[in-house]
DNA sequence: CAGCGCCCCTGCCCGC
DNA sequence: TGCGGGCAGGGGCGCT
């Protein structure tokens, strides 16, 4: 489910529903296992803290209280909604209670997402921080001399290598394939082959397409959904991810659609070089 | 050791 | 209408 724009505007829905200074007064969670193992004595940690603020990093969602961060990732289809009352049911694994009438839950049916919590001043250094790549949004790290570096000395595709949060984190599978279409550069590309001015189209690219999935509210395939129950506008706003057959927005020629290091990829024979 | 599959899950859609 | 196979927005891990 979530890229970059998509754990975004879950972060946002978040801020609106949760205001600041809330304190937490329970953690409930199912008996079911996540990707991981739930950290341990979590809401004997965390009760009776207050949240500072909500954060992304990548795609983890940041609950920022006063001495630790309960770090989220969403996984393909993790989710959060204001739940007031009631038992977890179904796909629903954590419930975080604040006050009496402010009680978010954390729904996940392929149970790919997780929890970790951590100490703030270890936030940077931990298992999950300690390698990402900048945030592609950011114009001061994430630039053409940057990604031209990295891709000077790195092999297999193109694709895979914008996917690798190593080099920049939040860009999945939907909007790599749509930001080398708009670059006009083949997702099968080598990295090394890439020119500065490739390097180029694919930052202004990628930050274009991020920006305007952000203002969209995210992207829905399936099951995507916002905080606020909202589904991602930008899915009519893509041009190549799953339109295989169809033509192509910029030539009419129709869209290709294969596999690349495992991944449903799609591009344009004749716009993408 | 970079790079590639495999696999963790459930649900949904498609073809037979 | 029922059912098996394939596939899904992520990414850690084990193997080569």
């Amino acid at each position: 489910m979530p890229e970059l724009p998509e754990v975004e505007t879950v972060c946002r829905g978040l801020r609106e529903i949760l205001p600041p200074g809330a304190q937490l007064s329970s953690l409930e969670r199912s008996s079911y296992k996540l990707r991981f193992r739930f950290p341990a004595r979590v809401e004997e940690r965390l009760k009776g803290q207050q949240l500072q603020s909500i954060q992304r990093r990548a795609k983890y969602i940041l609950f920022k209280f006063d001495r630790e961060v309960l770090i989220n990732h969403l996984g393909m289809t993790g989710s959060w909604r204001p739940k007031a009352t009631g038992e977890l049911t179904g796909h629903e694994h954590v419930a975080l209670q604040f006050s009496q009438q402010l009680r978010l839950v954390y729904n996940d049916p392929r149970r790919f997402g997780y929890f970790d919590l951590v100490a703030n001043k270890d936030l940077a250094t931990c298992r999950w921080f300690k390698a990402l790549g900048p945030e592609p949004l950011d114009a001061t790290q994430f630039d053409p001399d940057y990604l031209k570096r990295r891709a000077k000395s790195s092999g297999g595709s193109i694709k895979t290598f914008l996917m690798n949060q190593k080099i920049v984190v939040g860009v999945g599978n939907i909007y790599a394939s749509e930001s080398l279409h708009r670059a006009g550069v083949r997702p099968t590309r080598s990295p090394r082959s890439l020119t500065l001015k490739e390097c180029e189209r694919l930052v202004v690219a990628i930050q274009d397409i991020l920006q305007q999935a952000i203002q969209a509210g995210g992207t829905t395939i399936r099951d995507f959904v916002s905080a606020g129950g909202d589904l991602g506008a930008y899915s009519t706003s893509l041009t190549v991810y799953g339109r295989p057959g169809q033509p192509c927005l910029t030539c009419a020629k129709p869209i290709q659609s294969y596999r690349l290091g495992g991944r449903a990829t799609f591009s344009c024979a004749f716009c993408q070089h």
